[in-house]
Parts: structure tokens; C-alpha cells; sequence
DNA sequence: TGTACATCAGTGAACGCGCGTTCACTGATGTAC
DNA sequence: TGTACATCAGTGAACGCGCGTTCACTGATGTAC
């Protein structure tokens, strides 16, 4: 990778310096505001420039995302490996990387929901892979608990409440002084409750209440996690 | 209310009908994709009658946003009512209204959430007075239980949890096909869920595992209530 | 009931702006010989 | 090693467009007398 040579005529990496830039501006303008003309001016570049690398305007939006797919898709498989020593730790930490991607990365987030505006919800990529580990890793930590559970409503609620924190979160509606209240202790207390709650739902009527052991692995995850200290971003 | 006379150089009731249009609009669109000028096109008028009734763009922006929020504060008020009989059931239908209410009103709700776009997270008013409300329901449902919940983090995790279904459904991310996965089933369940699952987490290691009884009426809900068919909108 | 007039609520033309995109061009780079 | 030339990756000027907003204006309305 050669670093970025800016007096010449030629930028040098122009490509990558747009996606930065498109990146940076998405998160502060929302994939709607976004505009190719300042992701030019950001990279020091004339107006005209961007179209030797991408054919529009959507074609830049939709590389960040697909990028933003690809980063998210490589850190919450990072997180969850280890799974099969400690399942309840990994699915912490998927939900820890969820919620640290969604802050440190919000203009991938936007980018990747939001490419095209909820509008044209058409051709846009799916989280297909991220979301069938996400699930997968669920049905593995409610499977030996011996609760009759179903794998995908949790996972998509999982999903959700981690979704739904990250937006609330980023749209500064979760009140930031109550530690209590930060967006991954209440997506860790809240998962943890849906797979503890989820497997009393039908089975307590079938099997009338027999005494449940909490999973107490995945209710403490290790303290003192590195990578959790705010970003200046 | 006289009906709109629209023959005449007067409009009538222009003011309603751009705020009807910006609704609409910003469903379509979205709250930074939504045009003035195309509200006035709406209204059949020209684009500088709006200026007769707001002092700018982002006025119509906001009377749409405060009107969402006293909409939504007055359906989920009302669905509330009836919580001394049965908290649950009444738990339950709030939990309908706000996903009726995105579903339903997509202009409100994007107004709401996202009044001059995710940067501007300044002067924007909150949904206080309805969220106190949410709170309020989770204290009154989890404290008969006898659990030790923490009634604000529940509520913030219920609310981000029907936010979260709210705009992963209306982005098309949940499969329509299966009714198990439908926002209302996944929000039943996943409160009911967070409620019983929530008691367990610290109390099972003061109380040494209780035998705990399901509020069972939390669980099901009365079927058939009308206006939950499909709004065609 | 009729008239003069103030006020209200529109019109339509115009402005400046920033955007996406195109186009002919030109400087830099690399390669064949 | 040096030169001719094709190709690449930029420039900058220009376009058409839609937007927000202003302004002088004008038709409709309502009220005092």
C-alpha cells in the first residue's frame, strides 16, 4: 500500500481516498445528504475526477456499503470465534461488536441500511451472512440450555433490540449519564433475559413449571474487555 | 371543519393540506429528501404560498414532527387505558400501537426520529411525556410479579426493541412470509420475554431460585382486536 | 343593504445556489523498440 | 539508456435541473359605516 502522494497530477489512490471520504460524509449527512461533489472536494480533487472510478453518484453509495457489509461481516465472525469453549462470552461479544461498529462505523451503518433511501428498498444487498451467523450463534447457546426455544424469532429479536439501541443510541435518545443505561449493558442484560424468558414462554404450559437453571456464563461476560474505550470519531 | 373548497384563488385550508402532503412526503422520501416545493405542488399551489403559513422548510419539518409526537402520545395514552383491570393485556396493546403507529404513519414517525437528520440532534424535541409513559407500564407490570426489575433499563430495552422491528420491518429486513416472525408476534413474545427473563438475572442469586409463576395473562393477548388489519396505505 | 377599504392569502417571475453529469482537454505514466 | 507513443487519470468549464426563498403584485374576504 503506497501512501498518498498529493503534489503530483495524479492522486495516487483516489478510489480509496473517495470511499473515505463518501464514508465521513454519510455519517455526518445521512446516506441522503451525501453528495459526491463534496466527497470530491475532501479528497482534494475536481468535481469530474470521481467518475474515472465509479460511474455515478449511487455507485460510490453503494460501495460503502457493500464494504460496510464486508467490515461488519469480518468483526462479528472475529467475535463469535472461540464459541464452541465459551458460547455465552462469544454471543457478548457479537453484541459488543455489533453496538462498537454501529458507533465507531456510522457511516457504514447508514450506508448499509439506508442505501437508497427507505424508498427503494430494491436491489440493495442483504445482511444475509452476518444475520444467518447471528442466528446460528443463538441456536447454539439455547440448544444445550435444553430450552424449547425458537432460534430465529430470538435471533431477530436480538437483532432488533441490537438495531434499535444502536439507532436510539446514535440519535442521542438513551440518556448517557446512567451507566446502567449504556446501549451494551442493556443489549447485554437484554439478551441475556430473552434467552432466559424466551424458553419459559411454551414450555412452562407443556412441561408446567418445572425449576430452570440460568445460564450464569452468559449473564457475567468477562470485564475489562479492551476496545471498548470511546473513539474520538 | 369546512371541507376544502378548491376552486376558488383561496385555498381554503392550505396549512392542513401541507402538512398532509409533508407526511406523505416524508414517507416517501424521507425527512432530508422531502421538498417544499413538492409539498406546495401536492396542495395544488404555487411554490411560494407555503411561506403564508410556515417561515421555512424545516418549520413544516417540525409542525409534522410535533404533530407525530402528539399522535403517537395519544394512541399509545389511550391503548394504555384499562392498565388497572389488566396491566398485561394493556402492556400488550401498547406494544401493538407503537408498530401500528410506525407502520401506519411512516411520515410521523420519520419526522419524529429523525428531525433534521441525524446530525442535527440539537433542539429536536423528545418523546419524553410518551416514554415516561412507557416506563410507568413496566414498573406496573413488573411489580405484582414480584420480580427485581429494573423497570428503566426494561423500558429502554422494550422501546428499542419495538423501534428496532419498526424500522428493520419497514426497511423489508423481516421475512413477511412466516407469521411467527411478524413485528407484533416478535414484540409480544420479546417483552414478555425481557419482563420474565429480567426477574431472574440478579434476584435468582439473592433469592437462590424461587419457583417463579408466569403471569400467564402477559402471554396471550385477546385475539381479534379490531384495527389491526392491513391498512392500505 | 350597499359601499369603501384594510387585510388576508394567494400568484408568478425571478434570484442564487449546489448538485450530478458531460466533454474536450492535458499532464503524467509506462512500455515497445 | 533514450525516444515515440498509447493509455491512464486528472482538469476546468459548461449544461440543465430542482431547490429554497424573495418580491411586487393581485384577487378574495371581511368589516366599518
Amino acid at each position: 500500500m503506497r501512501s498518498f502522494r498529493r503534489q503530483g497530477y495524479h492522486h495516487g489512490n483516489l478510489r480509496e481516498a473517495l470511499v473515505a471520504a463518501a464514508r465521513r460524509l454519510i455519517a455526518e449527512c445521512g446516506p441522503v445528504g451525501f453528495t459526491l461533489i463534496e466527497a470530491a472536494r475532501l479528497a482534494k480533487v475536481s468535481a469530474a475526477a470521481p467518475y474515472r472510478h465509479f460511474e455515478d453518484r449511487d455507485a460510490l453509495l453503494a460501495e460503502v456499503a457493500r464494504r460496510g457489509f464486508a467490515e461488519f461481516d469480518r468483526r462479528l465472525t472475529a467475535a463469535w470465534k472461540g464459541a464452541e469453549r465459551d458460547p455465552g462470552a462469544a454471543f457478548q461479544r457479537m453484541g459488543e461488536a455489533y453496538l462498537k461498529f454501529a458507533r465507531d462505523e456510522p457511516g457504514y451503518y447508514a450506508a448499509m441500511f439506508a442505501a437508497g433511501g427507505p424508498a427503494a428498498t430494491g436491489q440493495r444487498p442483504r445482511p444475509k451472512g452476518t444475520f444467518g451467523a447471528l442466528q446460528a450463534a443463538i441456536t447454539q447457546i439455547a440448544a444445550p440450555a435444553g430450552q424449547d426455544v425458537d432460534a430465529r424469532s430470538l435471533a431477530y429479536q436480538a437483532w432488533a433490540l441490537s438495531h434499535g439501541l444502536a439507532t436510539l443510541s446514535a440519535a442521542g435518545l438513551l440518556p448517557s449519564r446512567d451507566a446502567r443505561l449504556k446501549p451494551a449493558v442493556l443489549l447485554r442484560d437484554g439478551v441475556g433475559a430473552l434467552i432466559r424468558g424466551a424458553g419459559g414462554k411454551r414450555s412452562s404450559a407443556k412441561k408446567a413449571g418445572g425449576p430452570r437453571r440460568p445460564r450464569r456464563q452468559t449473564d457475567r461476560p468477562s470485564p475489562g474487555r479492551k476496545g471498548a474505550r470511546e473513539a474520538g470519531g
